[in-house]
DNA sequence: CATGAATGAGGATTCATTCAT
DNA sequence: CATGAATGAATCCTCATTCAT
C-alpha cells in the first residue's frame, strides 16, 4: 500500500511538473509558439511522456486554465460560507480576484482570448471547456449570492444583480488585463493593485446604500 | 495623373476589401486558425497577391487594429474638441468606445490578448506596434485630459487621473469583453450596453463631486 | 493559349514524375514503409509539393491503383467491341490481364490486401474506393459478356457465368500474386506466363461445348 | 515437475489467449492498424506482458500465419499417408484448403501481401519467415506429390506437375481472396463454396486422362 | 498587377519497445 | 510473472512566404 501510495504522489509530482513548466511556458509565449517539445525539454521528458498525462496539447492547456479558476472558485466558496460581514466579504472577493491574477497572469486572457472567444463552434462539445463554464458560472453565482445578502440586509441598494456583477467580474477582468498590457507599454510599474482597489472603491460606493446622504 | 490616381484609388479599394474578408475571418475563427489561403479565397485573389498590398499576416493583422484603434481616436479627437459640457464629454467616450467594440469586436480581444501581450519580447520593434501603442497612449491621453479638465472646473474630484482613466479604459475594455465571452457561455442575450452604461453611472458618481451631499 | 497549354502539359507531366516514382517506392517498400518524405526525394521536390498534387498520401496510393485498374478496363473495352471471334477475345482477355499485371505488379496485391480487404469500414464513403468498385465491377461485368455471348452462339456451355467468371478473375489474379511469391521462396523464374497460359487452357476446355466427344 | 508442467501448460495458454485477441484484431483492423496496445487491452495483460511471450509484433504476426499454415500441413499430410483414391485425395485437398480458409480468412492475404511480397529485403533473414516458406513449400510438395502419383497410376495426363500444383494453389487463393474482396464490393453472400468447388471441376476434368473421349 | 508553383521549417502525435520495480 | 512509466524515432501534413513568368 505504501508503494501504491508512493507511485500516486509521484504521479501527481510529475502531473504538477508538467503543469508547471508548461504554465511558464505558456505565460511567456503564448499558447500557439509553445511547442510541447518546449514543454518536454523544461521537464526534462520526452514529449512522448507529457502524453501519459494529458491527452493533447490542448488538454493540457485547459486543465490549466480549470485550476486557475478552480483556484478563485475555492476561495470565494470560503469566502461566500464564512461569517465575515457582506461588506468585509466583498473586500474579500476582490482579493480574491486579485490573487488569482497573481497565481496566474495568464487566466484571464485566456479566458477572455482563446476560451471564451475563439472556438465558440467546438465549445459546447468539449468537457473541459463544459468544466470551465461551469466553475466560471458557479464562481458568479456565488458572488451574486453575497451581493443580495447585501441587499437583502438592507447594506446595498436593490439592483439589477445580474448585471453589476458582471461589471465586477469583467471590470475586474479588464483591470487585470489592462495592467498587465500597460506594463509592456508604459514601463513597468504595476498598478494593478492600485486601480483595483480605487475601482473597487468606486464600485462600492456606488452600490452602496447612502444612508448619511439621507 | 489621373490615371495615378484611379491606380491609387484602386489600390485602396483593393486593400479594403482584403481588409473586410480578413477582419471577417479573424473575427471567426481566430488569428491562428485562419490561413492567407482563406483569406485569399474569400476575396477571390491569390495569396500570392495580398503580399502586394500587406507584408505578411502580422502586418495585415496589425493595420486592421491599427484601423480600429484610429476609428476610436478620431471619436475622441472630435469630442475632445467639441464644445459639449465636461459631463457630456465623458458621456460620448463611452458611446465611442462602445461604437468602436461594435465595428470591430475583435479589437479588444486582440489588444489585450495577441498584441499587448503575447509577444512581449519583438514588440518594441515592430514599427506598427509602436504605431499602435501610440494609437492607445493618445487616446487615453485625451480622455484623461477631459478628466482633468473636469476637475479644474470643479465638476470631478481631484483623483489619480491616471489611474482613473485605467479604470475607465480597462474596466470597459472588460465589459466589452465578459459581454462577448458571456454570450457564448450563457445565452444570445446582450448585456453589453445596460451593463456598459450602468458600469458608467457607477463611475460618474464616483468621481463626480457630490455638491448635493454637501 | 500556348503558355496555358504548356503549362497543362508540365504539371501533367509532374504528375506523371510523381506517380512513377511513388509507384516504384510503393512497389518496393509497400505502402506503410514508404514515407512521403522518401516520394519527395525521388522526384526531387519537397514533401509539401506532393500536396499541390495529391490531397493525400491515400489518395496518391489510390489513384496509382485506379490508373492500373483503368489499364486494364481500357484494354477490355477494346477487345470487348472488337470484332473477334469469341475465342479470341477470350484469348485476348486472359493477355490484358497478364499485360496489367506487367504494367503494375502491385496492382493486385493492393486492391486484394489494403483496398478490398484491409479498410472495409470507411470504403463506401470513399469516392476513390468508390471509383476503383466501379471499374472492377465494369471489368468484370464486360468479361461476363463475352463469356455469355460465347453462350449465345453455342461455343460455351451454359453455366454460372458469375461464377465462371470469378473463378477466372479471382484464379488469374491468385496466378499473378502466386508467381511474385514464388520469385523469392523459390527462385527468381517467372513461371507467371505459362501458368496462366496452362491455368487459361484448363479452364477454356472445361467451359467449352465439347462438339467432338458427341 | 507437476508444478513446471503447470507452469507450462499455463504459459501456453497466455500465448493462445494472445493469439487469439491479436488474430481478430488483425483480421478487423489489419496489421498496422493493429497496436500492441490494443492487443494487451483485449487480453487484459499490459503490451509489456506480451512481450513475454513474443518478441515484437512482428513476430507474433509471422507465429500466427505459421500456425494457420501449419493447420492446413497438418491435413494435407493426413490426406496424403491416407489411403484414398487419388481423387477423393485431390478432392480432400480442396477441402482442406477451404478449411483453412474458414480458419483463418486472414491468411492468404497475409502470406501474399505482407509475407510474401511486402519486404524482400530482410525476408530470408527472419528464421520465421524461413519457417512459413518451409511450411509453404513443403505443403506444396506434398500436394504435387499426389498429383505425380496420380500420373502414375494413369489417372492424370502428364504435364509439368509444378505449374499445375501452382495453378491448383495459385489459383484457389486467389478465389479465396476475391470472394472475401466481393464480400465488400457487392453483397454480403459468400460465393466462395461454390466457385471453388466448380473451379476444382472445371481444374480436375482438365488434368484428368479422358478415357471415354477416346 | 497577378499568380501558379514551390518550399522550408516545423509540430503534434503515435507506437513499438525497454526496464526498473 | 507482470507492469507502469518512459521514450526515440518517425511521419503526415500545414502554412506563411517567395519568385519566375
Amino acid at each position: 500500500m505504501g508503494i501504491q501510495e508512493r507511485k500516486a504522489r509521484e504521479k501527481e509530482a510529475r502531473r504538477r511538473q508538467i503543469q508547471e513548466a508548461s504554465r511558464a511556458l505558456f505565460e511567456d509565449k503564448g499558447f500557439n509558439a509553445t511547442t510541447m517539445s518546449d514543454i518536454a525539454k523544461k521537464v526534462e521528458l520526452s514529449p512522448a511522456t507529457i502524453y501519459l498525462y494529458y491527452e493533447s496539447k490542448e488538454e493540457l492547456f485547459l486543465s490549466l486554465n480549470i485550476d486557475s479558476l478552480q483556484f478563485l472558485l475555492d476561495q470565494i466558496l470560503k469566502i461566500h460560507s464564512s461569517n465575515k460581514s457582506i461588506e468585509e466579504k466583498m473586500l474579500s472577493v476582490k482579493e480574491a480576484m486579485y490573487k488569482t491574477a497573481q497565481f496566474d497572469p495568464m487566466i484571464l486572457r485566456n479566458l477572455f482570448h482563446g476560451l471564451y472567444l475563439e472556438k465558440p463552434t467546438t465549445a459546447l462539445s468539449d468537457p473541459l471547456l463544459q468544466k470551465l463554464d461551469q466553475l466560471t458560472v458557479k464562481t458568479m453565482t456565488l458572488v451574486i449570492n453575497i451581493y443580495e445578502e447585501g441587499v437583502l440586509q438592507g447594506i446595498f441598494k436593490e439592483g439589477p444583480s445580474k448585471v453589476l456583477m458582471d461589471i465586477l467580474w469583467g471590470g475586474f477582468a479588464g483591470l487585470i488585463l489592462w495592467s498587465e498590457a500597460k506594463k509592456r507599454i508604459n514601463d513597468k510599474v504595476d498598478y494593478l493593485k492600485s486601480s483595483l482597489d480605487l475601482a473597487f472603491e468606486l464600485f462600492m460606493k456606488g452600490i452602496k446604500k447612502q444612508k448619511d446622504s439621507v
